[in-house]
RNA sequence: GCGAAAGUAGCUCAGCUGGUAGAGCAUCACGUUGCCAACGUGAGGGUCGUCGGUUCGAAUCCGAUCUUUCGCUCCA
């Protein structure tokens, strides 16, 4: 096990960790792998699934106002059309040869002189000053064979070096997948794979407030895969180009929106809290103007301070009336509520909670590894919440004579029965049995010693403290329950 | 995609100016021990990322390709 030399490599440290302990590993590794994909392992996929049941268990099962949806990857092209994904979901791309650097051509233009945009535009034939920059963009997009050069004329600079770049042409980075629908490759039957779960969420709106007979304000969950055909991935399973997604979708009065933005901030800060993770390391940010995506009017991120830096681990946003007027609009379908005591119809508006699996699963795993000196000796711990655990309680026999191993599979046989997850195990020495639960962030350690065959009674080991404590045998689920709890 | 770095056992790595692969840890078995990574003996595990070239001979030199990491752009 290779120990922490300096904070910069905690991530790859988690990298090993997971491939060693079965975490994490990576995707069709032996063929080589396939880029920013991973597969979870036995420990990996314990732990992501306890992370979705405590979030399901937040924002579900413990709220009479928010019910439950699964809708499929597949939908209607039109969904992303009225979404605004397919015109919004891509990113106009160029590259200085010079200085080597990309830019988003919008961003790049941004920066430009007065003078420079007028050339552009005279080049290019736009007399608008609406949306000039967007026209621009577009009128590029249209000529992408001459884009290089005639940005080049026009005396584009490059904002690092301050001097006309040598620009390549546009390029087009869609960031949605592409697939079809049927054996044959025609237009008629392209499909996207979904770029967020949310909109399955919008266009089933009628069908789930109709059927759970919630009335506003209440809110729509779902978790399930994603799909962005990101340009740059990485930093292992952080930003990935399929990955799993905790929505919920919460509707609301227009005028409320702001009220259930801070609550749902406030809400969602303490699940993360909740599980565990360390307060100073958690941060909300709220977006500036220039920030916010194509539907939202106001946004806030939660943060973790990870060793790459602050990142997003989950966007709140006001999404207003956006998606539910345009889905009416393009489906012809009316998608309003229908409140009677004012006897009003009107289109609620939307307060998303839209967080990352993976990206919570990533920052339980690095802000719960630890490694501290024990008698002058490395330990690797990773202290997770016994909440989310993969392995709760290890068995051990302390020696693997007398009928101590008997005695322990019997526990474990037991414990397994009561709905918690145990492991048995009997080899090497109970140091280093203690140890590899360690690793694995297993919570609790029971060992049968010399002590059981005469009182009944076990030893019951806390893995932060490493203190132990003697239980009675029978007493050993009501105890790891209250523990688990 | 561009720039930089890297790829040798499950993990972390060594392998000099070319001579057909090693260590520590991990895994498994047997023995010994018995409460915090013990010891002994033994075993399994590598077409040195892949393909091609130079050479009598390539982990080593050259080319291509794939993958990973970091940076740029984007995001949950």
């Amino acid at each position: 096990m290779a120990t922490i030399k300096d904070n910069a490599k905690i991530l790859e440290i988690l990298t090993s960790l997971s491939k060693q302990r079965g975490f994490v590993f990576q995707s069709s590794e032996i063929y080589g792998g396939l880029g920013s994909t991973w597969d979870y392992g036995p420990l990996g996929v314990e732990l992501k699934r306890n992370i979705k049941n405590e979030w399901w268990q937040f924002m579900v099962t413990s709220r009479n106002n928010i019910v439950g949806m699964d809708a499929a990857i597949l939908m209607h092209p039109n969904v992303w059309k009225a979404s605004g994904h397919v015109e919004n979901f891509h990113d106009p791309l160029i590259d200085n040869k010079i200085s080597k650097k990309r830019y988003r051509v919008d961003h790049l233009l941004e920066n430009q002189s007065d003078e420079t945009i007028k050339n552009i535009s005279k080049k290019l034939d736009i007399n608008s000053n609406d949306e000039l920059i967007t026209k621009i963009v577009l009128n590029l997009i249209n000529n992408q064979e001459d884009s290089g050069s005639i940005m080049k004329e026009s005396g584009i600079i490059d904002p690092q070096t301050k001097e006309i770049g040598d620009w390549t042409n546009i390029r087009q980075f869609n960031l949605m997948f592409k697939t079809n629908i049927g054996p044959v490759d025609d237009s008629s039957s392209i499909a996207y794979l979904r770029p967020e779960t949310a909109q399955g969420i919008f266009v089933n709106f009628q069908n789930v407030q109709s059927t759970s007979r919630q009335k506003l304000p209440f809110g729509i969950a779902q978790i399930g895969k994603a799909f962005r055909n990101e340009i740059t991935t990485g930093n292992f399973i952080f930003r990935t180009r399929e990955f799993e997604q905790m929505e919920m979708e919460f509707f609301c009065k227009l005028d409320d929106t702001n009220k259930w933005l801070q609550y749902w901030c406030e809400q969602r800060m303490n699940w993360f809290e909740s599980l565990g993770i360390k307060k100073d390391k958690l941060r909300l940010r709220v977006h500036g103007p220039d920030e916010l995506a194509h539907y939202s009017s106001a946004c806030y991120d939660i943060e973790y301070k990870f060793d790459f830096g602050w990142s997003e681990l989950e966007g709140i946003a006001d999404r207003g009336t956006f998606d539910l007027d345009q889905h009416m609009s393009a489906s012809n379908k009316k998608l309003t509520y229908f409140d009677q005591i004012n006897n009003e119809h009107f289109v609620p508006a939307v307060v998303e909670s839209s967080a990352g699996v993976d990206r919570a699963f990533l920052t339980i795993l690095a802000d719960a590894f630890t490694q501290e000196d024990v008698n002058g000796e490395s330990r690797t711990v990773l202290k997770l919440s016994p909440k989310i655990a993969p392995i709760k309680v290890a068995v051990f026999p302390l020696m693997n004579k007398n009928n101590m191993p008997e005695v322990s599979q019997k526990i474990v046989d037991e414990i397994q029965n009561s709905g918690i997850a145990s492991f048995f195990d009997s080899g090497g020495s109970i140091g280093k049995r203690y140890r590899r639960q360690d690793e694995a962030g297993t919570p609790f350690g029971i060992t049968v010693d010399h002590d059981t065959l005469e009182d009944n009674t076990v030893t019951l080991r806390d893995r932060d403290t490493m203190k132990q404590e003697r239980i009675s045998i029978d007493k050993i689920i009501d105890i790891l329950k209250q523990k688990l709890s």
